[in-house]
RNA sequence: GUGGGUGUAGCUCAGCAGGCUAGAGCAUCAGGUUGUGGCCCUGAGGGUCGUGGGUUCAAGUCCCAUCACCCACCCCA
């Protein structure tokens, strides 16, 4: 027997049964997509490794080494996109959309690939929802976004997030700034971690984000950023967190918040479930300058990224209780002996006439005894058996059977439809949903 | 990429310091009612003990490697 093959290192099967949280959730996020303001786009899964080169930074981890890049036969380096962002600048130049009403304000949701060693809340292919707004400097656009996020967040269900919020400031004051810390820290070069002597003279500001005690304790003396930003950047963060007020988020600024990816500008943020300090749900943040490193002119934007595996994993351990809607549906089955197959052919015409009708519906397809039939039945989750015997075949009726009830009584073929539709606009909104009955 | 832990039926696990045909519960299928589910009873199928080597008279049980998963680090969603 040949081996079976399983699915690739950091990659997994989403079935039955679990799916069904990942459409509630999705539901959601359309849902308060459109509230806010924001279309769907949707952008390949895979680019040019330049424009995450470009677009990410050369620097990051994520471009250094996590991107699944490939050649394709044409000898093009093909990316599998570690993130949204960047594609959907590239969508917005490639397709004039500069040239629409501004802001233009677009939200996707669909799988990233990082090649990460996998653990909880860290897989290959996880999925991200994210928005990205394009157009406006505006400072209510951070905190709509900011509010977005908590918004689809809190939704769900989940409690105790902690929404950190800062300035990385702008290219000018970020490079004095920079200088400056990286001028602190070498007095105290001996007593960083070996990762942040790296980090040194490749990406300072990344010694913020060191959670080595020794190298907080340091950064405790540091200069922080705050008192480097620009006139700009300290008006615009006055001015993001003034609205956040008004939004009743509870938030706390995080003067060593950075984030990880070189495009960012001014206004970053982070929403981390409470107790768990290491797998953000969210983070995103403000980018000036994207646009034009994307070769398109000096429009700013403005995005959040969350990562839909953290957010099923935070709600679990919240134990938050989704409101999926049960599966439900009519069974038919057929019971007595059927040499001349009259019965199943009527059952499959039934079936057909109940599906046409909009009932979600389905009969036995593998020759089993009415007991098991009723058995399968019951395991669905059918509301109703239509139980069709040799005897009912012969009067032209049917079985009705409510399950939950436990009842059954005849009826004959041609009133059927009719006593079902009944029962349907009987039930709450006229929905074949779930419910009592 | 670094360090640590785990790996026995579909699932959750048992298997004592290596020793006979590897077990349980749940799930699946069938039967108990030749036309009726959710409870109960009976039975059946299903495992080359992650994989490959090695030690031993003998390995699920010890050793090595490898793969996968989990945890921590790095980083991020």
């Amino acid at each position: 027997m040949v081996s079976v093959i399983k699915a690739p290192r950091g990659t997994r099967d989403l079935l039955p049964g679990e799916i069904e949280k990942w459409h509630y959730v999705e539901k959601v996020a359309r849902n308060v997509s459109e509230i806010y303001g924001y279309q769907e786009i949707r952008t390949p899964i895979f680019e040019h490794t330049e424009l995450f080169q470009r677009g990410i930074g050369d620097t990051t981890d994520v471009v250094q080494k996590e991107m699944y890049t490939f050649e394709d036969r044409g000898d093009r380096s093909i990316t599998l996109r570690p993130e949204g962002t960047a594609g959907v600048v590239r969508a917005y130049l490639e397709n004039h959309l500069n040239n629409k009403p501004q802001p233009v304000k677009v939200y996707y949701l669909g799988p990233m690939f990082r090649y990460d060693r996998p653990q909880a809340g860290r897989m290959r292919q996880f999925h991200q929802l994210g928005i990205e707004a394009f157009g406006s400097h505006d400072p209510a656009l951070d905190t709509e976004v900011i509010s977005y996020t908590y918004d689809f967040l809190q939704r769900l269900g989940l409690l105790d997030l902690r929404v950190l919020v800062n300035s990385v400031g702008c290219p000018e004051c970020r490079a004095l700034y920079s200088k400056a810390l990286k001028d602190f820290m070498k007095m105290f070069q001996d007593a960083l971690c070996e990762n942040c002597r790296d980090r040194l003279d490749r990406n300072p500001l990344r010694i913020l984000d060191c959670k080595e005690q020794s190298c907080q304790e340091l950064l405790d003396g540091a200069p922080g950023i705050h008192a480097y930003l620009c006139k700009g950047c300290r008006e615009h963060l006055q001015q993001v967190l003034g609205y956040l007020e008004l939004t009743a988020i509870p938030f706390e600024v995080a003067e060593h918040l950075v984030r990880g990816l070189d495009y960012y500008t001014q206004t970053v943020f982070e929403i981390l479930p409470a107790g768990n300090d290491q797998d953000s749900l969210a983070g995103g943040g403000r980018y000036s300058n994207l646009v034009e490193i994307c070769g398109g002119p000096a429009i700013p934007g403005m995005g959040v990224a969350l990562g839909l595996e953290r957010v099923l994993l935070a709600l679990e351990s919240q134990g938050v209780e989704l409101p999926l809607e049960k599966r439900e549906s009519i069974y038919i089955a057929t019971a007595g002996e059927d040499p001349s197959g009259n019965l199943h052919r009527e059952a499959v015409r039934l079936l057909l006439e109940l599906r046409r009708c909009d009932y979600p519906a389905e009969k036995d397809l593998l020759g089993r005894s009415l007991k098991s039939q009723m058995k399968q039945a019951g395991r669905i989750g059918a509301s109703y058996v239509i139980i069709l015997g040799t005897d009912e075949l012969e009067r032209g009726t049917v079985l009705l059977r409510n399950m939950k009830k436990g009842e059954q009584f005849e009826i004959s073929r041609e009133r059927l439809l009719e006593y079902l539709k009944a029962i349907v606009q009987t039930r709450e909104a006229g929905m074949w949903k779930a419910s009592e009955n």
